[in-house]
RNA sequence: GCGCCCUUAGCUCAGUUGGAUAGAGCAACAGCCUUCUAAGCUGUGGGUCAGUGGUUCGAAUCCACUAGGGCGCGCCA
């Protein structure tokens, strides 16, 4: 199970990795559109043989300082040998001879700031409306295959809350990497394999006894206590009768181990399905291990010599009690980046988790995966460098594993811990959550911190209406947009209002500096799903939408003051198409962003 | 003892992969408000980015050390 730690951020900038690219640009990012034009300016400049790679289009941290900056010449003025204030000025020349460019300055340290024409902006507000909710897709990912493994819960039970994290934190950097044109594979990894699906077996023969009449009592210490094996037991009773009633466990086991697994496995589907998750391959452990999958990929290691039989050092400073060193079959993961080698093999002679996953990340790999992502609880953190080290020998260096640690989740109610119990009547797994608070809310209340932060989980706040409630915030500003839409058909009554429509209407009246902020703010999404795909952090995505729904609450409530700001206005119905045109405009960037949530946007608040 | 992660406003947290004067919400304070259906709006105050040193044009961000907190440390998964 690989629920509940910490990122350690092994792939960072800098470093040769196969997440970090930078050539190539596409249409909707506008940053990416001016980094040519940067990169074609520079010609004539600075020497054509010099690294742009540094060279970078990013919006200014002030919006003051314009719309657009560069650094370039701060990062060639060495390698070009001049001046960095005066390579901006020849720069600055250069951009202010394009048609989009109203004005460049050179600032501080050798910044150059420009600022686009209120036609450029306008422009990316029809380009908007006709992407739809295709607006933001990317194809920095060029169809490169991405696996990404999340959930994978053991098959002993139901989801609990802690689950949902990663469900949720998978599943959404699934869609956002889709979003920036990578080929994604969802997939969940079965622990079917180890001594815990025996202790299932049992408490459902338990269960089993029971549905036959016998009185079972107090389940005892090592059996899974859950009343949801009771319909378990009870399917066996009616399918076999009393036929493993008195039969020895040998007998059984297997069995009722298969029957089990599958059981849990239909639980946990379904109550993936409830939270809208749904994984395209599951791979069971047990299958790969009888198919001889970790044999064969050990053996690989083995030839290689990669694996001895050694004894390892006790960890200092907190020796286990019933410690006594014992040759063990160890993998050598110091030479891959571990702390220490690693051992494979059980004492009874079965493989260890760890020799299984070698296998399951080699057959990642091998099914054209280099790329792969796992989504563990923190609780494995210490797991990380033994399964890099062991996939960068495996792969040979091929292959890249991220792994992304998702910090504890803790239930709240009114700021206050909320004490899970059964006994209380309290809930206590998934389900119970999605019953309480709906499926949307649990998903965008999972992604509002970065995955290596500890969350809160606040049941009222979840379901305030309120500005701090950031699910409820993003919501309302598109069913508030979808309200204005409404209001507009009503208005244009027989006019076709379709977004194609839309986009071809005259823009020049929206010059408002809020409404100018707001389209440059939906057309910065695009760069912010690019960024957020590479970084595998799609929590910003949280953060963008909760931005742009403060941005457009923040015109219309100008509007209450400045009646000339409203949307809709009677006397002028350019001007109002004008803006039916940005309104729409936020409920498809709105819309794009919480689809990649797996969140439905809602049309209208009850 | 070792490894990994974390430390940003009173509180909860962002911080665009190393950029310019570090941001938001809540709380606090001061006003406003019956609305393009809408559960509020505007403004103000608030910081040694845990600390010290380093790398460079430039550091909250990268490196080293220190302090505090969390997770993990052979045949569990």
């Amino acid at each position: 199970m690989r629920l509940c730690g910490r990122h350690d951020r092994p792939f960072r900038a800098g470093r040769a990795s196969p997440f970090i690219r930078s050539s190539g640009y596409t249409m909707s990012n506008c940053f990416r559109l001016f980094q040519a034009v940067v990169q074609d300016a520079l010609v004539g400049i600075v020497p054509a043989d010099l690294d742009l790679s540094r060279v970078a289009v990013e919006p200014p941290r002030d919006a003051a300082h314009g719309d657009m900056a560069t650094n370039a010449a701060m990062v060639l003025s060495k390698q070009a040998k001049m001046n960095p204030k005066a390579l901006a000025e020849q720069l600055a020349e250069k951009l202010r001879q394009h048609p989009d460019i109203t004005s460049v300055e050179v600032a501080g340290p050798g910044f150059i700031n420009w600022r686009l024409s209120d036609s450029f902006w306008r422009a990316q507000l029809s380009a908007i409306l006709k992407a739809g909710t295709n607006w933001g897709d990317s194809d920095i990912g060029k169809g490169q295959k991405v696996n990404v493994e999340y959930v994978s819960a053991n098959p002993t039970g139901p989801m609990h809350i802690g689950h949902a994290r990663g469900a949720v934190v998978g599943d959404a950097l699934a869609a956002l990497l889709e979003k920036a044109g990578y080929d994604v594979a969802r997939e969940y990894y079965i622990n079917d394999a180890g001594a815990q699906v025996d202790v299932l077996a049992r408490s459902v023969h338990l269960r089993y006894r029971e549905a036959l009449g016998e009185t079972i009592g107090p389940i005892s210490e090592g059996l899974y206590p859950g009343e949801y094996l009771i319909g378990a037991g009870q399917a066996l009773a009616k399918a076999h009768g009393d036929k493993w009633l008195n039969a020895p466990e040998s007998e059984w086991l297997t069995a009722f181990r298969h029957f089990a697994v599958d059981a849990m496995m239909d639980m946990i589907r379904d109550d993936l399905a409830a939270l809208g998750v749904e994984h395209a391959v599951f791979t069971s452990e047990r299958a790969m291990v009888e198919a001889g999958a970790v044999d064969a990929a050990l053996k690989n290691l083995e030839e290689r010599g990669l694996i001895y039989t050694g004894v390892l050092e006790p960890p200092k400073g907190k020796t286990p009690e019933d410690w006594e060193p014992r040759p063990q079959t160890l993998f050598k993961a110091t030479e891959f980046g571990d702390d220490v080698d690693r051992p494979l093999k059980k004492s009874d002679g079965s493989w260890t988790y760890f020799a299984s996953d070698i296998a399951y990340h080699k057959s990642k790999f091998d099914r054209g995966f280099p790329v792969m992502i796992d989504v563990w609880g923190a609780d494995h953190g210490g797991y990380v460098k033994r399964l890099q080290a062991a996939v960068k020998a495996i792969t040979e260096g091929q292959g890249a594993l991220d792994v992304k640690l998702c910090q504890m989740v803790s239930l709240m109610k009114n700021g206050e811990p909320y004490k899970m119990s059964k006994r209380a009547g309290t809930f206590v797994t998934l389900r119970d959550l999605i019953d309480e608070v709906g499926k949307d809310v649990v998903r965008f209340i999972m992604l509002t911190r970065k995955n290596d932060a500890q969350l809160d989980f606040d049941l009222d706040k979840a379901l305030e209406q309120s500005r701090d409630n950031p699910v409820f915030y993003v919501q309302y500003a598109h069913a508030r947009a979808c309200s204005v839409a409404r209001h507009g058909a009503e208005m244009f009554k027989g006019r076709d209002l379709s977004d194609a429509a839309l986009s071809g209407v005259d823009l020049s009246g929206l010059q408002d500096a809020d409404e100018m902020a707001l389209i440059r703010l939906m057309a910065a999404w695009p760069r912010l799903v690019e960024s957020a795909a590479e970084s595998h952090e799609p929590h910003r995505v949280a953060y963008y939408l909760a931005d742009l729904a403060a941005a457009f609450h923040g015109l219309w409530n100008r509007g209450r003051d400045e009646a000339q700001l409203r949307f809709l206005i009677g006397e002028n119905p350019d001007l109002s198409l004008a803006r039916l045109a940005l309104v729409r405009g936020v409920a498809l960037v709105a819309a794009s962003g919480l689809k990649v949530f797996g969140v439905e946007p809602v049309l209208e608040m009850r």
